[in-house]
DNA sequence: GTTTTTGCACTGACCAGTCAGTTCAAAAAT
DNA sequence: ATTTTTGAACTGACTGGTCAGTGCAAAAAC
C-alpha cells in the first residue's frame, strides 16, 4: 500500500499528472483550450478519460495547474540568470542581457507552453484569468527589480518607466523568439540573442 | 471598425456585416472562438441566427473575414505613418518613432481585435493559419521595409538582422500596449510613446 | 418583384463529467 | 511461505447537455 505521499522517489501518481501535463500543453498550444477535448488530452497522454478526472477535479483544473507548473520554471531561470550576472560582478544590462538569453532559451525547450501563455494572458472572462495575473506579476517582478537596481546605481536612466520597459522588454523578447521557431526556426540562439542585445543597447538606431 | 463604406451607397447588408464583426470581435477576444457560440454573436448583433448565415457561410468564415478586415485597417495606417513622415522629411529613425505611435493608437481603438489577433497568431492547425500568415507578412513587410531603407542610406547599422529586429519592434509595441490596457488603461497614449521611443532610441542602457 | 431578414423548429455530432467495476502490489493474517 | 485483504489508481461505457448548421414560410425593406 503505497501513501504516495510527497514529492519524494516519485510514485505512480506524479508520472501520470506528468504525462498529462505533457500531452495538454501541445495539444491546447495547437488547438486552444476549448477546442481541445479531454479526451484527446487522456488518448495523447495514453490513459484512460476517467484517470484525467482521478488526478484533476476539472479540465480547467488541469490547465490552471499546468499554467503555475511552467510559470514557476520560467521565473526560476529568469531569477538565476539574474543572480548568476550579479555573483560574476556583471552590470545590470549585462543582467538584462543574460534575461533576455534565459527567456529565449526557456522559450526554444518550451514552444508549446509559450504559445499557450500568450494566447491566454490578455483573455478576459475566463475561469483562470486570475492564476494567470499572479504568475505573470512573479515573472515580470523578476525583470522589474533590475531596472529599478540599475535606475538606482545611476546604471539606467532615471527617466524610465519601469513597468512599461519591463512590458516591452518581455513583448520583445517573446515576439522575436516565437518568430523565430516559426517563421525561421534554422536560426541559432546566439544569433538571435544577438539581434536583440543589439536593439537593447541602442545600437540600432545609435543616440543623437 | 468601420462605419459603411465599401462602394459607394453599401446598403444594408453591409451594415449588418459590419455589426456582425463588431459583435464577434468582442465576444471571441473575450472567449476565444470555439467558446464563442453563434447565437451569441447574432444576440449581441441584435439579429437573427439565420441572418449570420446568410451573410457569412460559416462560422469560421465570418472569422476570417473579420482577420482581414481588421489587419487591413493597421497596415493601412501604418503605412500611412512611415509615409508622412517621409513627405515631412524626417530620418527612419522618425519613421519607425512614428510607426509605434500609429500601432499603440490602432490597439487603443481596437483592443479587442489586439488581443484577438495575438491569441491565434502563433497557433498551428487551425483553419485559418494561411489566412493569419498572409496577412501578418503584409503588416511586418512595411516595418522591414523601413528598416532596409535605413540600414541602406547608413542612418541605421548594417549589422542589424531586419526580420529579428522588425518582430521585435511588434512585440515591444504589442506587449507594452496590452499591459497598458489591461493594468495601467489610465496612462495616456503619449506616456506610453514617450517610455517606447527611449527603449527604441537606445535612451535606456546608452551605449558605450 | 427582388433582396434581405426573421423566427423557430430540428438534426446530428460532439463532449465534459460520472460511476460501477477492474487491477495489482503491498500489508496483514495464517 | 502462502493466502487473503485492502485501497489507491485506473478504466471506459454511458448520460445529459450543447451547439453548428439547416430548412422554410412569412414579413420587411428596398
Amino acid at each position: 500500500m503505497e501513501s504516495s505521499s510527497t514529492t519524494a522517489g516519485g510514485g505512480r501518481r506524479e508520472a501520470t499528472r506528468q504525462k498529462l501535463y505533457e500531452a495538454a500543453v501541445t495539444l491546447i498550444a495547437e488547438q486552444g483550450f476549448s477546442a481541445t477535448t479531454v479526451d484527446e488530452i487522456a488518448e495523447r497522454a495514453g490513459v484512460a478519460k476517467g484517470t484525467v478526472y482521478y488526478n484533476f477535479a476539472s479540465k480547467s483544473v488541469l490547465f490552471e495547474e499546468l499554467l503555475r507548473h511552467g510559470v514557476g520554471l520560467l521565473t526560476a531561470s529568469l531569477r538565476e540568470a539574474a543572480e548568476r550576472t550579479e555573483r560574476d560582478g556583471g552590470t545590470k544590462v549585462d543582467a538584462l542581457d543574460a534575461m533576455i538569453r534565459a527567456g529565449l532559451a526557456f522559450i526554444n525547450r518550451y514552444p508549446a507552453f509559450t504559445q499557450l501563455y500568450v494566447a491566454e494572458l490578455w483573455r478576459t472572462n475566463r475561469a483562470w484569468q486570475s492564476t494567470l495575473m499572479v504568475v505573470r506579476q512573479e515573472a515580470v517582478a523578476v525583470i522589474e527589480g533590475v531596472l529599478r537596481e540599475g535606475v538606482a546605481n545611476g546604471e539606467l536612466s532615471d527617466e524610465i518607466d519601469v513597468p512599461l520597459t519591463a512590458a516591452a522588454l518581455v513583448g520583445m523578447v517573446l515576439v522575436a523568439a516565437l518568430d523565430w521557431q516559426a517563421f525561421q526556426p534554422e536560426r541559432s540562439l546566439d544569433d538571435v540573442h544577438a539581434a536583440l542585445s543589439r536593439l537593447l543597447q541602442g545600437r540600432v538606431s545609435g543616440n543623437r
